[in-house]
DNA sequence: GTCGATGCAAACGTTTTGCACACTG
DNA sequence: CAGTGTGCAAAACGTTTGCATCGAC
């Protein structure tokens, strides 16, 4: 058991990500799946405000216009989602994985002094990909994991007399 | 409420890694602490194949010695010890930390089809943290979470026919 | 003797699961 | 109607905590 693998970066599913709540759900259907109320109001959420979200979070926005709606649906669909290369989820340093849009894909740096997340462009990895990719024929995924450190804030906050070596 | 900080990369403790298990418990006496046979143990277990092992699997180790000692003392310990800078932990996709020696550092790169861990030099992370650094203020801690992606193998058993796009 | 460490059990937060019922298509 | 999705409750998993006792120095 490795228990690592939930979605496969380049979607062999040949789903992929969806422009809108109804390309979304357009997709679901063509996998045999259906429509429900709690599905489009998860998806309605994912697409309102492409901020990270936990399921804790998307679920409190679900509930917010259909109370009944349990966290364990919640994660069922951003499960099946997932799968279908609409969302993609990454592991913030300690808390709970972050939901958003695959097509929103990018990087994370997390400050493990105040929390602080950061948005990057994957761009910003193409250096390390190459070399992984190069030296260890490893293809780096730069959406699904943050990258920890230390903001400027904190380090000054802090280390006023210890300087790296 | 962040969560996300248990150990400062630079120990401003002063501390730092041992190389030893006496070193290390000299170290832990040196700040208060004393020197017990369940913490003696773990270091053993800490030391003895550097590998990286999982609370869970540590306190299996010690407890093959001492079968009183309890897992919360594992963790009470394993706390410490990195507050103290001997030892590290990462996060290495979706299953528990890993602890191993601070002397040991480097970064990871797990496979997500078959949870394979690489460790590899932190070196790979240098282009990437110069950027991080120079772009966004931001150090990055190449020891305290792994780089997600797919290996080789993993890759030849799904990729056959979907080329990306 | 003092203060820190330990065992235990229980709680914690996040996520998964088995099941019967409700709903979509 | 067939089959998928749902709510619920409980469990799983990794980890933390309160407390009384035990042990190191």
């Amino acid at each position: 058991m490795v228990g690592v693998s939930r979605s496969q970066p380049g979607s062999p599913e040949g789903a992929g990500p969806a422009a809108s709540v109804d390309e979304a759900l357009a997709l679901v259907r063509r996998h045999g799946g259906r429509v429900t109320s709690s599905r489009r109001l998860l998806l309605r959420a994912l697409f309102d405000g492409q901020r990270h979200r936990s399921a804790e979070e998307l679920a409190a926005e679900v509930q917010a216009q259909a109370p009944d709606v349990h966290p364990s649906t919640i994660y069922r669909n951003l499960d099946e989602l997932e799968r279908l290369g609409v969302i993609v989820h990454s592991h913030l340093g300690h808390g709970p994985a972050t939901y958003h849009l695959a097509s929103s894909a990018h990087g994370h740096l997390v400050c493990e002094g105040c929390g602080t997340m950061l948005e990057v462009p994957s761009d910003l990895f193409g250096e390390l990909a190459r070399r992984a990719d190069d030296q260890f024929d490893f293809v780096v995924d730069p959406h699904h994991f943050a990258v920890l450190g230390r903001c400027r804030t904190c380090r000054e906050q802090e280390g006023s007399g210890t300087d790296g070596g």
